[in-house]
DNA sequence: AACACAAATGACAGCGCTGTCAATTGGATT
DNA sequence: AATCCAATTGACAGCGCTGTCATTTGTGTT
C-alpha cells in the first residue's frame, strides 16, 4: 500500500481492519488511498503475521451432487456470518485425494476442518490429529471419532426403509446402486441385514453399476430390470436420482408405480415430492448438518467450552408417498 | 519443520518441492522428519516468500445448480492436472457479493480469475483491471470485455428456441421463470424478441416467481398456469427443472405433453433425455466452457503467446425430444 | 597431483503484513 | 500552570518460507 499516502504501514492495517480506532482525517486519507490504487492487501502476509487464517476447511468427495451443494450452503451461511472464509475441496472419493485435501488445507492452516465421511488413510487420521485443528467428521456416525462427529447410521438407515417395504408386504425387493462409495455400502448392508431378518433372498436382488447415481443411470438399471423373467415387486433406490430415473423408465415400459412395482428413494431430494406418482425417499438433513457442523466448528474454534458434544445423531426419516404401497398380493 | 532433523530450512524447502535436487541420504532423513511431525509447510509463508500462489479463484453465483457443478468438475480437471489450487467463491447471485469475492480472491493472489458473468460493479471492473491478473468472464458474452471472455449468447439461444416453438405452429407460447438473474433475463428478451418479430403477443404469457428455479417451482407455475381460462399451448421453460416439474404436473392434471402442450427446456441437463415424454431443451456446454476457460487461463498465467483470443463463442444446441411437437391446430 | 567444473548445501535477506510496546498529542483535572 | 490519562500514531521485529548467491564437496581430466 503506498503509505506515500501519508501514513505509516501499521495505520494502514488498523484503517483497514477496525476504523474506529483511527481519526477520521486519518482514515479518510487512507480509505482515498486505498481507493485510488484498488489496494487489496496480501492475506499471505496478513496469515502469516497474525497466525490466523480466518478460513476453514471442507472436504466433500464431489460436488456433483446436490445433497453437498445444500450441505455447503449452509455451511457457508453460518461461516460468512462469522467472518471465516469457507474453503472447498473436492475428494472425488478418493480417499489419497482426501489425504492431499488435508495437506493442502493444512498447509493454509485453516481454523477448523469439516470433512464428509469418517473412513481415512491413517496417514490422514495422524494429519488431522497432531494438527490439532477440530475436526468434524460428517454425514455418518463413527466408531472412533477423531474429534467431533455428526451424522447419521446409513446401516439403520438403509435397514429400517428396507423394513417398511418389508412391512408393506413386499418380498423381492430389489437394490439399486451406482458406484457405491462407503455410505451407499452402508445403506446396501443396512438393507441386507432387513432381509435376512425376515428370511428374505437378497442375492441376485442388487443391481450396481460402477458410474455415480444418476437419473439416466436409473433409467437403463430398470430398463435391465425388467427384462428379467421375474421383476421385483419393489425396488430400493440408492437415491432419488436413480429412484426418478427408474420411476421415468416405468412409465415407458408401462410398469405402473407402485400397483406394479413401488420405488423407494434415498435423501428426499427437493424434486421427490412434485413427481408423478410423488416419490418416497428417506429424509437425510443435510441443511441441519451443515449447519450444526459450522456451528460445532466455531465453538470449537473460539472453545468457550469445550463441554462440547462429541457425536451427535441427526437421524432420518422415512417419508412415504405415492411410489409406495402396500404390495397387492 | 524441526530442522532439528539436521539440515537447513532452505533444503527441507528443496526436498519438499523438489526432491530430486536434494541427495538421497539427506532428502530421506528429512522425509523421516517430516512424516514424524506430521509435518506441513505453511503455505502463506511460501506465497509470501515466492509471491506465486499457485491457486486461481473462481467466482460463480451459486453451486446449487448442477451447471455450475458441472462447470466447476471441468474447471478442477485441468487446473488440478497443471498444479493449481482452485479457490470457489459464491456471489449468491448477488453484486455486492461478488465484488467482496474479487476482493477476497486478489487478497489470496490467485494467478487467475474466473468469473460467471459480464455484469460487474464498476468497482469490481476497477479491482479486476488494475490487478493485472487475467480475468476471464464466462456463460454470457461481453460487449466490453474486462480481458478474455468465452461463453455464448444467451438472448440468441432464448430467441432462437422460441423460434423453433413457433415454427412449430404454436402461438400462445408462454414463458415461466423463477427469480431472473441476468442469463435468465437476456434469454427472456431473447424469447420477446422472437414473439415480436411474428407478430405474436407475449404479454400475460411471461410467468415469474421470485424464487429460485426448481422442480417444485415449476409443478407450481403450471398448476396456475392451468387454472387460467386459455392454457398457452407450448411453455419455454427457463430451465429444465421448471421443465421438468411443469411436465409431472401435466401428468397430474391430465395434461398431454406433447399433444396439448409442448414443453422446452433450457441448458440439457442430464435428465431430459430419459424423462417420460423426453424433455427438448437447449444444450449449452458447460464442460466444455470450464475446459476452455480453464486453458485459457493457463495460457495467460505463461503467458507463452499472447496472441490469445479475446472471445470465444461456444455456441448452443437446440434439442429435440418428445416433449415438443408441432401443432395440430 | 593439480585443476576445472558440476552437484549439493548453506547463509542471508526479505516477502508484506501485524503484535507489542513506546512515543506523542490533546484535553480534562486540580 | 502542572499533572495525568486516554486516544492516536509510530517503530521495530518477526511470522515461516524461498530467491539469490556463496561455499563446499565430489568427480573427471590432463
Amino acid at each position: 500500500m503506498a503509505k506515500l499516502a501519508n501514513v505509516s504501514a501499521i495505520t494502514v492495517s488498523r484503517a483497514l481492519r477496525n476504523p474506529d480506532i483511527v481519526s477520521p482525517a486519518l482514515r479518510q486519507r487512507i480509505e482515498a488511498a486505498v481507493d485510488k490504487l484498488a489496494y487489496v492487501p496480501n492475506l499471505a502476509a496478513s496469515r502469516l503475521a497474525s497466525s490466523r487464517s480466518h478460513a476453514v476447511g471442507v472436504i466433500v468427495p464431489t460436488l456433483y451432487n446436490v445433497i453437498f451443494a445444500e450441505y455447503l450452503q449452509a455451511l457457508h451461511e453460518v461461516f460468512l456470518g462469522s467472518g471465516f472464509q469457507v474453503v472447498v475441496v473436492n475428494s472425488r472419493y478418493s480417499k489419497s485425494e482426501e489425504e492431499q485435501a488435508i495437506r493442502t488445507l493444512l498447509g493454509q492452516r485453516v481454523e477448523a476442518i469439516i470433512i464428509v465421511g469418517v473412513d481415512h488413510t491413517p496417514m490422514a487420521r495422524r494429519l488431522l490429529k497432531q494438527s490439532r485443528v477440530p475436526v468434524i467428521e460428517t454425514f455418518e456416525l463413527s466408531e472412533d471419532p477423531i474429534d467431533i462427529n455428526i451424522g447419521l447410521s446409513q446401516t439403520r438407515a438403509g435397514f429400517d426403509a428396507t423394513q417398511t417395504l418389508i412391512a408393506n408386504g413386499h418380498q423381492k425387493i430389489g437394490f439399486v446402486l451406482g458406484h457405491p462409495d462407503v455410505r451407499a455400502a452402508a445403506r446396501l448392508s443396512g438393507y441386507k441385514q432387513a432381509m435376512e431378518q425376515s428370511n428374505l433372498a437378497w442375492e441376485g436382488l442388487v443391481t450396481s453399476l460402477p458410474q455415480h447415481s444418476t437419473v439416466a443411470l436409473g433409467a437403463q438399471i430398470m430398463n435391465s430390470l425388467a427384462e428379467r423373467k421375474n421383476i421385483p415387486d419393489a425396488v430400493f433406490c440408492i437415491d432419488d436420482n436413480l429412484a426418478l430415473g427408474a420411476l421415468m423408465q416405468c412409465r415407458k415400459l408401462g410398469l405402473r408405480v407402485p400397483e406394479d412395482i413401488s420405488i423407494l428413494g434415498f435423501h428426499d431430494l427437493e424434486f421427490a415430492a412434485y413427481t408423478s406418482p410423488s416419490l418416497s425417499s428417506v429424509a437425510t438433513h443435510r441443511y441441519e448438518l451443515g449447519q450444526l457442523s459450522a456451528n460445532a466448528a466455531i465453538s470449537a474454534i473460539v472453545k468457550t467450552h469445550d463441554n462440547k458434544e462429541k457425536q451427535i445423531d441427526v437421524g432420518y426419516k422415512i417419508i412415504t408417498r405415492q411410489s409406495t404401497a402396500k404390495s397387492k398380493t
